[in-house]
RNA sequence: GGGAGAUUAGCUCAGUUGGUAGAGCAACUCGUUUACACCGAGAAGGUCAGAGGUUCGAGUCCUCUAUCUCCCACCA
């Protein structure tokens, strides 16, 4: 027996020596297991593509325990004889990236991005992803991750910078992406375009005013805005206005003088709200936009980028509209058109990553068609025939509700036809430079897109770069090749043949919180793209939580850092704290307590070792069968009978059951009954070498069903 | 306004198709037995939120109620 076993097990010195030993074995590539004979070529095929982590700083243990899950199941299908593979990568997360380092340099050198220009602020910000992405690898090392490090990818790096480009022109091609002046989500604080779903609602207590319009009272949350309203809407079905008709113009006072308005009928209006008549501004409202589009209305800007009146806003122009509005009241009061105030509680949109109040603009940007009928050109889904007239939105409905992909756990699938439901076109375009820089070209009126640039003189690139999450969307299949797969032989080792091997992924592994911004989002880019689903399976794990249950944020300041608790108690106690006891979906809070708990069970593994290789060392202990005494029998029918038991968890992904029983075979019946039992059979002659066969036997298989959750000391 | 989830031992949470309630931590008693005190043995602790229903049998299925959490939409 090796004298290691004679003191306590000590995670920290053994953890990074033994990563090493996995790295050198090339093991974590497929193509090393089956060059060596570990793998048969034609296995079936396990993939996942590691969701990239942002290169905005250090992983939390949210991050740790999608990395725990992951590895589990890698670990599970490469020992299972599959051929396994997974590729890690990270994120340049364009805006939440950008953002941060804008801060950084403003903190500590009193300079924005406009002052570097954008040349050298993106040489900041590719130096800080560096740093982060150096940390984060480390980290995912720590986590003993089973990661095929030969095939790691970036979302900004040439490979991936031609997926995109590549995906950009198809759609372009198609009419999918189009250019247009349409209401979109502006920040005004981080001066660019958002999506609707970087928007984060927040309360505010404010007042709702009662303003004189005509012969008509309307009310508004927002005075500033009303200065160019000149129509007027109500529900054609409303009794009370009846006398007026649709088209129908009136004179009246306005803010700023006389003005001439005009009768809109629309069915969308609440007749209980309020006075059940409004005026609308279309520039500045999404709902009053699609209003103005559905009847041709007049639409005026009010408000410009950087949140300041225009001067139709008369003597409040140029001023900020929170400043202004004061000032705009008075006057509406002096005027007497102000006739009631009453106190109003209401959402205002900010954006996630910077907290500005959204202000939406009529701009021209760049969209994704998400209802455009187009017809299928591939013929290899199950559930969409080739030349069908498809749409964006069809296809992404198409594939969970016919069982392309099954979602885990099913609730979520519910959630996400819903949003599917509610998808308006996708804006794509923001107005930072972190990101890739949309490949369009101009010359005057004229519009160019291609993968490559024009070579003539007199082009200018589009400045604007894409939504982080449109390269996001293609990650199942651009860290496998894609778009050079032409030669791709499904059978035929090395990278050049992944897409054919290892597309579809078998599972997307990843936080329900992500469900909208990636899931969708890469179901779509796939079905569009190449005609597949990414991924057959969805698992979606919960958020982990502190001890109070509250949410991992940087303004509490309450994240923990998961290589402080590798530290402290070992990567495998980590891994098991985070994966035992909560299922799919569910949140869950991270405890010391429970991370001790399974340090301690480490240690109970390495003590039952060094028990049971104390008594079998010296043993003529073979290979082959030993006679057994019927206790030992039914022991080791016992054990199959749970391996069996586990092996079904596995497969549903249950690995929280799993992980339990093992726990609980391991120290409570193997521990505590059978060792205990053996130490009166081991010195009998009559039963010595069937407990040895037994006891080793149970041993191995264990370490071996327990090496996928703790790889380091099994 | 729409939807989802949660409510099980003092605390944090498991409980897969309905079949005698489980784990970790904490607390109690005993034990320092040559794998382990990062241990073992034992005992204690729950009308499984409440009410009704289905069933031979319900924490598990159905209905309603209460409380909490989250998501989506966002009304001038």
């Amino acid at each position: 027996m090796n004298e290691i076993f004679l003191s306590p097990y000590n995670p920290l010195s053994t953890e990074q020596t033994i990563y090493k030993l996995w790295e050198d074995s090339g093991f974590f590539n497929p193509d090393v297991c089956i060059e060596k004979g570990l793998t048969a070529v034609d296995a079936d095929y396990f993939s996942i593509v590691l969701p990239p982590p942002n290169v905005t700083g250090t992983l939390h243990m949210g991050s740790a325990y999608m990395l725990a899950l992951e590895d589990i199941m890698v670990r599970y299908n490469r020992m299972l004889g599959k051929k396994t593979l997974w590729i890690p990568g990270t994120d340049h997360a364009a805006i939440a990236t950008q953002s941060k380092v804008e801060k950084i340099i403003q903190k500590a050198e009193g300079v924005n991005r406009h002052d570097l220009g954008r040349e050298a602020f993106l040489g900041r910000v590719e130096k800080f992803a560096q740093e982060s992405h150096d940390t984060i690898v480390d980290q995912m090392k720590k986590m003993g991750c089973s990661l095929d490090w030969s095939r790691e990818a970036f979302t900004l790096d040439e490979k991936r910078n031609l997926a995109v480009r590549t995906v950009f022109k198809k759609m372009y091609d198609d009419g999918i992406i189009y250019r247009g002046h349409r209401i979109v989500n502006w920040d005004p604080k981080g001066q660019t375009t958002i999506s609707d779903d970087e928007i984060v609602y927040q309360e505010e207590k404010t007042k709702l005013y009662y303003l004189t319009y005509g012969p008509f009272t309307i009310a508004t949350a927002r005075p500033e805005t009303k200065f160019g309203d000149k129509y007027v809407v109500m529900h054609p079905d409303d009794t009370r206005y009846t006398q007026y008709s649709h088209g129908e113009q009136i004179s009246l006072e306005w803010i700023s003088g006389p003005i001439t308005a005009t009768i809109i009928k629309d069915e969308s209006i609440d007749m209980e709200f309020g006075t059940g008549v409004m005026t609308i501004t279309p520039w500045h409202s999404v709902v009053d936009f699609e209003m103005a589009e559905r009847h041709n209305l007049d639409k005026e800007q009010i408000i410009d980028k950087y949140g300041k009146l225009l001067p139709i806003a008369g003597e409040f122009a140029g001023m900020k509209i929170a400043d202004a509005r004061k000032g705009i009241l008075e006057k509406l009061k002096s005027k007497g058109l102000l006739t009631k105030e009453e106190d109003y509680v209401h959402n205002i949109a900010t954006a996630e990553r910077t907290g500005g109040i959204i202000e939406p603009q009529i701009m021209n940007q760049w969209f994704i068609h998400v209802n455009k009928e187009f017809p299928y050109p591939h013929d290899n889904m199950p559930h969409v025939q080739k030349g069908e007239m498809v749409t964006l939105k069809k296809l992404m409905l198409s594939v969970v509700e016919n069982n392309d992909i099954e979602i885990i756990p099913d609730r979520f699938e519910k959630v996400y036809t819903h949003w599917i439901g509610n998808l308006r076109d996708w804006c794509i375009s923001r107005q930072i430079w972190y990101g890739h820089q949309i490949p369009v070209w101009y010359k005057g009126d004229e519009i160019y897109c291609d993968v490559t640039p024009p070579t003539e003189p007199g082009w200018e690139q589009d400045a604007d770069t894409l939504d982080t999450w449109f390269s996001s969307g293609l990650w199942s299949f651009s860290t496998l090749g894609w778009p050079n797969t032409g030669n791709s032989v499904k059978g035929k080792t090395g990278p050049e043949n992944d897409f054919a091997n290892y597309h579809p992924t078998t599972v997307l592994e990843t936080g329900y919180d992500i469900i909208f911004f990636w899931v969708a989002r890469m179901i779509l880019m796939s079905t569009y793209t190449v005609g597949q689903v990414p991924f057959q399976h969805v698992y979606l794990h919960g958020l982990v939580r502190d001890t109070q249950g509250r949410k991992i944020s940087k303004s509490l300041g309450n994240n923990i850092d998961p290589v402080d608790m590798i530290e402290k108690y070992g990567a495998d106690a980590v891994r098991m704290a985070l994966v035992i006891g909560t299922g799919p979906g569910n949140d869950s809070k991270m405890s010391e307590d429970k991370l001790k708990a399974y340090k301690h069970f480490a240690n109970k593994i390495w003590n039952i070792t060094r028990f049971v290789l104390s008594n079998t060392d010296n043993s003529p202990l073979q290979k082959q069968e030993v006679p057994l005494t019927d206790t030992d029998q039914t022991l080791l029918a016992e054990f199959k009978t749970l391996i069996a038991d586990i092996k079904q968890d596995m497969d549903t992904y249950r690995f929280y059951l799993a992980g339990e029983k093992l726990y609980g075979y391991i120290w409570h019946r193997f521990a505590d009954v059978i060792i205990e039992e053996s130490k009166a059979k081991l010195p009998d002659p009559a039963t010595a070498v069937s407990t040895q066969y037994m006891l080793r036997y149970i041993l191995e298989k264990s370490l071996v069903l327990l090496h996928t959750f703790m790889p380091f000391i099994t």
